[in-house]
DNA sequence: CTGTTAGCGCTTTCAG
DNA sequence: CTGAAAGCGCTAACAG
């Protein structure tokens, strides 16, 4: 015989194809003997349930979507890691999407979105409206954003406290000595870079100083253009003795900047990144950064998106906040170190 | 109407469902008014197919799993990369599984891979032997390996070719005028130590040179075992001004090491890694590394498997070899150059 | 405790 | 060019 199904079970052990069925969901209401002796058979020819005949039977597919961008960031990784793990301890399965760059594209995903494919969706940074993600949210697909900053209004959203862990990130700045601060924001295209810039300013004040608005240049978050831009930015001649960059990349860039105009990290300015990517480890200095959450808020999300599954209903609206904190390493601590140190 | 079904559309357009099924499947054997009839009703109601029903009436989920380290490895993002592209641009789905850990994750995927859930399996650096992997394919399931290096005998293998880029990388620092190799080769645990520190010894032998046994040093996979490692050959006394670390994190570790005992990089000696992870490009100096060819190697399997579920076949042993190559950067080039140098 | 009878929504011979 | 009928393999009332 090929591939055992269910009714090759019934008729084998002469029972109905019910009673099989029930056996293979464990229900109590079946008598010992006759389990015991299912139970035997289907260990016996080795016979495994057909996921696409339960899927179509209950009318559920006990997938989760993930639809994110694979192409370009490597941080998805800390995204999938939760991910992977909440999914494993449960009997679903996490199925990509990418972007969907065309209109073809779109298309198909919208399809999926509506075939019954999947039971429940996480989108990661999307930040751009995608009707078709509202329509079936509406329609009662459990869906939950990462990092959306309201673009998609009226969708469950998950973000991190910046603020938090940039005003930690200050709070050390000072504790070790500096005042003069300097930022590499970001461009104005990402919602990110105000909010980072606008932590960092209100940080400063709290601590009774000011953002001086010489020391804020803007660049693309990448190394090189923050490289370039940090040139600048000295060659400002305004000093400082604290830099903040926007991101890790940035963060690079910015190092390698300094010391190409001969200044020492941490001695003479004190980096501090924002992402804590694996790569702030391999940098010289270490870098001192701030962690993004992104583990903890796809944990979060995929509890959530789990429970609505199970609970057969939407996910509210909702906008959560996950709180970020500092790593301090060695790119922020001078060996001689100024007032409130502790050197 | 809830949900529109092909029952629906039929009785609606005064047809059978049949016909509809034809026409969603665009076969060519329909009235063409009919057709473009039922297209219209089916665009203004907004039927969309049923994945689920379609799936188990042809017999088949469109699905290719992927069973990867997804816990511990940033490199993954590659292969998802690339493994993602190919699928975007089918009508497959990608699903993810983490490496069984229990006795019972174990055996839920190996139901999995009966039933039906996947039509084709790509498998990453597993490196060890899963018989319910074996099985599956030897019952049909296309299943391809990435890095398996033969521990699961008779399947299809895609492995990079490292001493190709090895090679490179020698004649690379032979050409800026190394002559005394040495190496942070990995722990016998793993099948690549061996691979590389062989190819290293046999580039160098190509070279008229020898590698010097005294300046071949273990050390597990990691940046601060590496550091160590380091340490202690420098302390061996033993001269040296070329340096190849078996991987990227190794090779941070090692110029953290060789900056503690004074000896600048490039200019004393030249460091090169392998892997040219994203982080490379954040080491100081820049990392000259070898190219490890995960995207390619993903691409490639991910082909085989396509062809592997279209033509409905399994996919035969064989041991593809994906060629790799130099990366240069900062970190090997000395500014006074040597021999066979181009300063 | 167990079986009967309908589906789930689509595809696919086989006739016409 | 079109339709009837029989599945795909399992679940789920509803009776007993």
């Amino acid at each position: 015989m090929r591939k055992w199904t269910i009714s090759d079970l019934a008729r084998e052990a002469n029972v109905s194809k019910t009673t099989v069925s029930r056996v293979l969901n464990g229900r109590p209401d079946v008598d010992a003997e006759t389990s015991a002796r299912l139970l035997a058979l289907i260990e016996d020819v080795g016979y495994v349930r057909s996921a696409r005949a339960v899927q179509l039977a209950k009318g559920r597919a006990n997938v989760v979507g993930l639809l994110a961008p694979f192409d370009t960031s490597p941080w998805m990784i800390e995204v999938l890691r939760a991910a992977m793990e909440r999914v494993q301890a449960t009997h679903f399965s996490l199925v990509l999407h990418s972007f969907p760059h065309s209109p073809a594209e779109m298309a198909r995903f919208a399809d999926q979105l509506n075939n019954g494919s999947m039971d429940a969706l996480m989108v990661v940074s999307l930040q751009q409206e995608v009707p078709a993600i509202a329509k079936a949210a509406a329609d009662g697909l459990p869906v939950v954003m990462l990092n959306d900053y309201g673009f998609n209004a009226g969708l469950a959203d998950i973000i991190p406290d910046e603020a938090v862990g940039i005003a930690e990130a200050v709070a050390h700045l000072v504790a070790v000595g500096r005042r003069r601060f300097a930022i590499i924001a970001g461009t104005p295209d990402f919602p990110i870079s105000a909010t980072r810039l606008d932590a960092y300013r209100q940080a400063i004040r709290k601590h009774g100083l000011e953002l001086d608005e010489q020391l804020v240049i803007e660049a693309p978050f990448t190394a090189p253009a923050a490289q370039a831009a940090t040139l600048a930015l000295v060659d400002r001649g305004v000093g400082f003795d604290a830099l903040f960059a926007s991101s890790d990349a940035m963060a690079v860039g910015a190092m390698r900047a300094l010391k190409q105009r001969g200044l020492a990290i941490p001695d003479d300015v004190s980096v501090v990144g924002f992402d804590d990517f694996a790569s702030a480890e391999f940098t010289e200095p270490r870098l001192t950064t701030v962690h993004n959450p992104l583990y903890e808020m796809s944990a979060r999300a995929m509890a959530q998106l789990l429970d609505g599954v199970k609970a057969n209903k939407p996910i509210e609206k909702s906008e959560e906040v996950i709180g970020t904190h500092l790593i301090v390493r060695d790119s922020s601590v001078p060996s001689r170190n100024g007032a409130g140190g502790r050197g």
